[in-house]
Order: structure tokens, then sequence, then C-alpha cells
RNA sequence: GCCGGAGUAGCUCAGUGGCAGAGCUUUCGAUUCGUAAUCGAAGGGUCGGGGGUUCGAAUCCCCCCUCCGGCUCCA
């Protein structure tokens, strides 16, 4: 699509437990069919184990389910899967006995063994299963013929597959099935569907519970759940799903990082604008989105003045026409515009995600309009604000990618060529470590996109770079140069954040509701022990607000237990006791959040005096 | 959009054909408390929506909506 960014929700499982060499642990080693020994947790042991534990799963499935078809069945991150296709979905029950047989299975200790067969072999040995055949036919297309095919077996049931496995099905120590899932054959949804099984395999029970722990850990971390419990967001089915209210307190997290970003946006030299949430139809045909993007867009509203308009699933359309708005000089470039823009996508229903993927949702946009010969200087500004940002904010980057020209796409190769070439250059300027994804770039230019990790280790792309050939060409920009021709600008479209929604959705994951100070809703709550305190404990309020402090007084006719459990659920960074002890001595009992206990005595002008000039953006106050 | 699962009070959940429940939240009353839950009472429900079966439906059937897990998509 023609500037339009989408951002991707990549939620990586995290590589969590004794993969990390610094655990020192001794390590059993594995014996694979093909002779080697690897350590059972290194990455090619648990990825042979896992792929191993699936042809077992399928052995499980073809036993209990004669007549069963198999698809397919890798190692993936942390587990794996294989597609079955039984004539009807998969019960919990099923899932109990398969789990039971491939326990036999992996009792009995069966040898795999590898055996090449011609295709032909192979294609009469594997004749009732109808996936197999399609891909022994595939690996002759594609390998021009290839002589043979590998088949691994073990005690009579076999499985097209390259292996290694590992040399017997005892090697298996721990694994746990844990969903059926429908998945279209070869991921093409106008195939049929097929029923996935999805299991876990570790090399240790050990590790598979330090797993499934931490998937309990992301659970705990869930943003929609800590949404509800921290009063920060909802939905409503009476607004429609994607579309989310923003409570006070969710509010104040988000405003405050828009005032980071607006403010950083000053700095490195952008000019906020405002456009409609609206355009006209005729917009979306120009910017080519009818066209390429309209499954994507809500449908459009008919006016009295028989104008379609259509709400806005981009922001760019509009800051182009700003930019046309009068002739611009080759002195003018580089020009930034900026915009916190909301937009609105009509993204498929089984996609939407809590704030994560959402149907309404405001980008920290921004359209960069440079002469050629500028273009690596303003990739090079954008990796240096997304570092300052990301350093503000506490986070990555931590894994950058690449993505070169598409097989279809738009714009010269001359373009292409300079663009491609300015992205690495600019990202080795910058330092910055890439991957290079070959032909994953849109169709209208080459991209960066950025990932950050969180706090337990998954990945998470917010940010991205595009450059763009295509739309200054539909909108037929241009500026003069210094030889008094008219040239056409390149065009960068940028979000450092991503969107709102989704970066506050990271956030609340990555610190588990516990923001640092400075974005908590609510900095501090002060308690009064009984009702007499709660004069003092006002003024106290009043004078940490001068400091710019976030305050809430809890003066509830509740026990001082009850507020402080109530303020340490809300997961406030401080909670201040006062009772007559602290009046007497002008001091307050800090509770500092995670510390587990108070501290005593502490004078109010110290706690204020930390936050002079506005709450720390990270620590606490040592207690 | 597709496959599967789920939807009962604000929240977490019990209730499988016969009077709709519990804990927390909320409101009221008492308690004025020293660092993660004081006591008591009350309120609160078209059982997601619509249609059907039945003497009788939260419960069985059909359609729809929403959410959850995947797939697909994320020009």
């Amino acid at each position: 699509m023609p500037c339009g960014f989408r951002l991707r929700i990549r939620r990586t499982r995290a590589r969590v437990g004794p993969e990390d060499p610094e655990g020192v642990r001794v390590v059993a080693k594995i014996t694979l069919t093909d002779g080697r020994s690897v350590d059972a947790s290194s990455p090619e042991g648990r990825h042979v184990l896992r792929h191993s534990t699936s042809h077992v799963m399928a052995q499980a499935v073809s036993s209990l389910f004669p007549g069963a078809k198999y698809a397919i069945g890798p190692a993936i991150e942390d587990g794996f899967y294989y597609d079955f296709d039984i004539g009807r979905p998969f019960t919990p029950e099923d899932l109990d006995a398969i789990d039971a047989k491939m326990r036999e299975i992996i009792a009995e200790q069966q040898k795999f063994e590898h055996e090449a067969l011609t295709r032909d072999e192979g294609l009469k040995r594997f004749a009732d299963q109808p996936f197999k055949v399609e891909i022994i036919k595939g690996v002759e297309e594609s390998e021009g013929g290839g002589e043979s095919v590998s088949v691994f077996r073990n005690d009579g049931w076999e499985d097209l597959c390259l292996g290694p496995h590992l040399e017997h099905t005892g090697l298996i120590p721990a694994f746990k099935l844990m969903r059926v899932a429908g998945a279209y054959w070869r991921g093409d949804e106008h195939n049929p569907m097929l029923q996935r099984i999805y299991g876990t395999a570790w090399e240790s029970q050990e590790a598979l519970e330090q797993h499934l722990q931490m998937l309990e850990e992301a659970e705990r971390r869930d943003h929609r759940k800590l949404g509800r419990e921290l009063d920060l967001y909802s939905w409503a089915d009476e607004v429609g799903p994607g579309l989310a209210l923003w409570h006070p307190k969710g509010a104040l997290v988000r405003k405050t990082l828009e005032d980071l970003s607006r403010e950083m946006h000053l700095q490195f030299g952008y000019q906020p604008v405002f456009s409609p949430h609206l355009g006209r139809s005729t917009l979306w045909e120009v910017s080519g989105h009818l066209g390429y993007y309209r499954e994507n867009m809500f449908p459009a509203m008919e006016a009295d003045d028989g104008g379609e308009y259509i709400a806005k699933p981009m922001n760019c359309p509009f800051h182009i026409l700003i930019y046309r708005s009068r002739t611009r000089s080759y002195r003018d470039l580089p020009i930034r515009l900026s915009e916190l823009g909301t937009v609105y996508r009509y993204e498929r229903s089984g996609t939407l995600h809590g704030l994560l993927r959402a149907r309404g949702l405001t980008q920290d946009d921004s359209h960069i309009f440079c002469r050629p010969d500028q273009v690596v200087d303003e990739l090079l500004g954008v990796i240096e604000f997304f570092r300052a940002l990301y350093a503000t904010v506490g986070m990555g980057p931590d894994r950058v990618r690449f993505s070169t020209r598409p097989d279809k796409s738009v714009g010269s190769d001359e373009l292409w060529d300079l663009a491609q070439e300015a992205i690495p250059e600019a990202l080795r300027r910058a330092g910055i470590d890439f991957t290079v994804d070959e032909g994953d770039g849109t169709f209208y230019g080459p991209k960066i996109d950025i990932d950050v990790r969180d706090a337990i280790g998954r990945y998470w792309q917010v940010a991205t770079i595009q450059v763009d050939f295509n739309l200054p060409e539909r909108f037929g920009l241009e500026y003069t140069d210094e030889d008094n021709v008219h040239k056409r600008p390149v065009m960068i479209h940028r979000a450092l954040y991503g969107s709102m929604e989704r970066f506050v959705g990271v956030l609340v994951e990555h610190y588990a509701g516990a923001f640092p100070t400075w974005l908590a809703p609510v900095q501090t709550v002060i308690v009064p022990i009984a009702d007499r305190h709660a004069e003092h404990a006002a003024g106290l309020a009043e004078q940490l607000r001068a400091h710019g402090v976030r305050v809430d007084i809890d003066d509830s006719r509740e026990t001082m237990q009850l507020k402080v459990r109530n303020a340490e659920l809300q997961k406030a960074p401080y909670i201040l006791v006062v009772g007559d002890k602290e009046i007497e001595n002008a001091t307050v009992a800090v509770r500092a959040r995670g510390m587990g206990k108070a501290r005593f005595g502490v004078p109010f002008d110290e706690f204020a005096g930390v936050h002079q000039g506005g709450p720390p953006r990270e620590g606490l106050l040592p207690v």
C-alpha cells in the first residue's frame, strides 16, 4: 500500500530457560540419527527434539485415528506442531488420548531409521497420504526432479522427512500438548483447513516447567487484563470491536508519552500539523488506497453534498496535500511534517487483539519530503531520533530489519538503488546491526523495521521507516531545484512508537503494569491513618502537586492496612502513610513499590526534594 | 474472513430441563485503626442478542454479536 505501514504484531515467545550458556549446567548429550551428538539444550538439540516429538505425535494420531491424513509437522520456537485431517476437529479428550499414546511410544524407545526412496517409490508408499503426495510432487518440480525422497521410520510408522531425528523416541524427556487450532494447508486461506495440534518439548522436566511458568507470566502481564485491573482502558460492544475507550489513568500514561513525543519532534526539526479524520473518496482514489487498501477501510458515508467521505486509514495523503499547497524550493527541503494522527482500519475480525491490533489507532506519524541527496542524512536523523526517544522510554532497539525490493514494485531502478544503498549506509553509520529481508520491502519502497524486546524476552515491532517512491508520483509532488528544473521529492514515512495504542499495550506488558514513576498515572498515594490526619495529608498532597507529582489521597474510612493494600494493587510507585508521629515530626512513612516494607521517619522535604522538577524517570527513592 | 473454545451481577466464577448463586466490588451503619484484606446489613441479573423446542430453558436446537486461542491478513 502506498504510504501504508501496518504495524506487525510479533508476539514471538521468549527464549527463556536453560538455553542461556551462563547457566553452566551440565547438559545431557543426545545422539542423532546422523550419528552426531549434540547438547540437548542447544538450539539444534532442542530443534531435533521438538521435530522428533512432532513425529511421535503424528504417529500417535495415526494409530488412534486410522485413516488420518497428516500434512506437515515442523519444530517451531519453543515447540512443534503437526497438521492433520481426521474429518473432524480434535477434542480435549482426543488430546489426552494422544498424549497417553505418545508416552507409550516414548517408553518403547523406538529407533528412528532413515531411508532414501526414489520419487516413484515415495509416491507409492504415501499413496493414501494426499498431502505427502503433494509435497513429493512439489519437490520434484522445484528441485528440477530430485532423485530421491527422504523418509524416517520408527516402528512401522513413517514420514516424509529430511531429519535428522533423535536416535530413538526414548530421548524425549518432557513434552506437553498445548492446544488445537485450525490452520490452512500450506498457509493459504483458499486451501482446506486442517487441524493443527501445538505442543512443546524440552530437554528436561525442569525446562518444561520453566517454560510453562513463562507462559503464566505472560498471561499475568496481559495488557487486556491489566488494563481492566488498573482502570486504564476498556472496550464496549456499543462502540464496536477494536475501538478502545481510554480511561483517565490510561489516558495519563498515553498523554505523558505523547507530550514527550511532541516535545522531541520539535527538537528534531519536525513541524506539527493536524489533518481531519475524513476525506472525500476522490482523495483515496488518487492516493491509490481505494485500489489497494479498500478491504481495510471502513465503508464510505454519503453526504448531502453528493460527496462520499471515508475515514482515513492513513495520514499520508493529508500531509502530502500540505506539502503541495504551495510551490517548494530545494532550499525548503527537507520538510518534516508530524502528527499524532488517528486512523481507522477495518481489520478482519479475527485479527483484533486488545490495544495491540485495533481498528482505531493513533500513529506518531511523520512524513519527510526531501531531495534524493538528503535521504541518507534524513534516515540517520530518524534513527538518532528513535534512539533518543527509546533511551528515554528505556527500551531497545533490539532487532532491526532492512527489507529490500520485492518482485512487484514501482519506481525506477535508479531510485531503488539510491534508497537501498542509503538505508544500510545510514544503519552502519548509526552503528546498528541489522538483518536483511530480501524482497520483503513494500512495493513502493524499501523499509526498516525496528523491534524492541520486553522484560520477559518477547520481541515487539514498534517503529517502521519506509521510503516511498509511489505517492510523490501519484500526487505529482515537485520542488524547484537550483537549476530551475522541477524535480520529484523522495518521501519517507516513519512512526517511532508505531501507534499509541500498541505502544502503551507493549509498555503495560513490559512493565507488568508497574510503570516507572514518570509514566505512572498515580505516582504517590497518601494514606492518612485516621480521619484526623486527612487535613495534613491534603496539605502534603498540595505541596507535591506543586512539584508536579501526580498524587492521590485515600481518605476513605477504611483501615490503613486496606488502603496500603489497595495502593499496592494499583502499583503506585510510592505510598506515604501519615499519622500522629509523622505530623509531629514533619515526616512521612514511605513505602516504595516492590520494597515490601516501609521506611519510617523520612523527612517530608527529603521526599519532595527527590521530585523537584518532576518525578524521576527511573528508579525509586532508596529505602 | 476461517477452525476451535467461551459469554451467568462491575470483577472472578459455581450452577446441564424445575424458585438464578458465592466471594470481591458498590451503598449504608458501626469501627479511627501503624504498613497487603475490620465487622454487620443492603443493593445489584432481559443468564451476550434474537428465534425455536418444551407444561417449563441459563441449561436443548438454529441464526447473529462479542471475546479467547490459532490460521490468514497486516500495501
